[in-house]
DNA sequence: CCGACTGTACCGACCAGACGGTACAGTAAA
DNA sequence: TTTACTGTACCGTCTGGTCGGTACAGTCGG
């Protein structure tokens, strides 16, 4: 059979655009520092993504298919309990807390290109929050919690967290609490 | 008596910055762009910032000054309720909700630019924390609170809100609600 | 009052290097 | 040989930064 395309190499250049974006600055994220951190040449890059603009399009589709995967699992774990989604947000959240998340420098990337090219992105958001929003009887309630979640990633991301590294699972633990005083969805009828 | 600095082109400058920055992302951030949308030559943004690096130092002084003034005079008005600081905070980043933050966006082009230059930054979120954690007995919960606030600027800034914008504000009540019934620093002896 | 001089603010041409992207020759497995 | 992929040379544009120059306000000795 003719050689299966090198999903490898793929997933390998995208995780060094990555780690060059999260080292050096996303302004700094350009082919050849991704090929060379990747160990292959520019033509390499390009072969793979045509475009700088389908390599920060492919950093997205990865960040979103990750966590988008972690959430679905942990939400399997979750599925007799009340508001599993959320639950699963923050569990996915909580294990990609060791050092800065890798993958959602894949955000700061993208919005620094072109912030207003993040339609997918949105919709991706809104995605979740159509399920979350089904979970419980109290939406708002589960906003103010999510927004938690996400600013505790913001933290991490941009390494001005305030407090302690040890304070910050606990911080996941009083979310978790509040996910639990959240009250479920009525089941009407 | 020497003519005091021009101040006002100085900000001019910034404000469009940031302007730029908003609009086309911090990797367009160019000190052309920055003289173009300011009304001045590049010689011009060379003279009253020597380098990008000094622009860019610029722009997070810009965000510390201008939040934190705000900060200062909400906690005026919060004097006497309990955690005054915490309540400042979300009352300063409720106001700036109308609208992407414009002075944020200074942390991710500073940011982009080179992620290890923010130790001022996060000076000045721990001398944030510093204020919150000596006004409450629950210092975890506060730090909790102050995830939610970051995090529904966060989901403004990279316009990914979920919800409809009326929920936002509405996110802000329930925050201020988690604040009301945070407790209070325990006055000991 | 005058003219030499100083400092501030700003302009715009220019440069070296970085950048995204193209072209193409080469290689190794199937 | 075809397919999948790599490496390198190259191009036009963009970018940060330098530099010489301009306008102009103040000032200070004579």
């Amino acid at each position: 059979m003719s050689p299966a395309p090198d999903r490898n190499a793929r997933d390998r250049i995208l995780q060094a655009a990555e780690a060059v974006a999260l080292r050096e600055g996303a302004r700094h994220l350009t082919l050849a520092a991704a090929a060379k951190e990747a160990g292959v040449s520019k033509g390499g890059v390009l072969y793979h993504f045509p475009s700088k603009h389908a390599l920060l399009d492919g950093m997205l589709q990865r960040f979103v298919e990750t966590v988008g995967t972690e959430i679905e699992t942990h939400r399997a774990r979750f599925r007799d309990l009340a508001n599993p989604t959320l639950r699963a947000v923050n569990a996915t959240m909580r294990a990609r807390m060791q050092g800065p998340d890798s993958v959602r420098i894949a955000l700061v990337a993208s919005h620094a290109e072109s912030p207003s090219t993040n339609a997918k992105l949105r919709e991706v958001f809104a995605n979740h929050w159509e399920r979350i929003k089904a979970e419980t009887a109290d939406p708002e309630g589960a906003l103010t919690i999510w927004c938690a979640i996400e600013g505790l990633q913001f933290f991490s991301l941009f390494d001005v967290w305030p407090a302690t590294d040890e304070q910050a699972p606990t911080v996941a633990d009083r979310i978790e609490a509040l996910i639990d005083a959240l009250p479920a969805a009525t089941r009407s009828a």
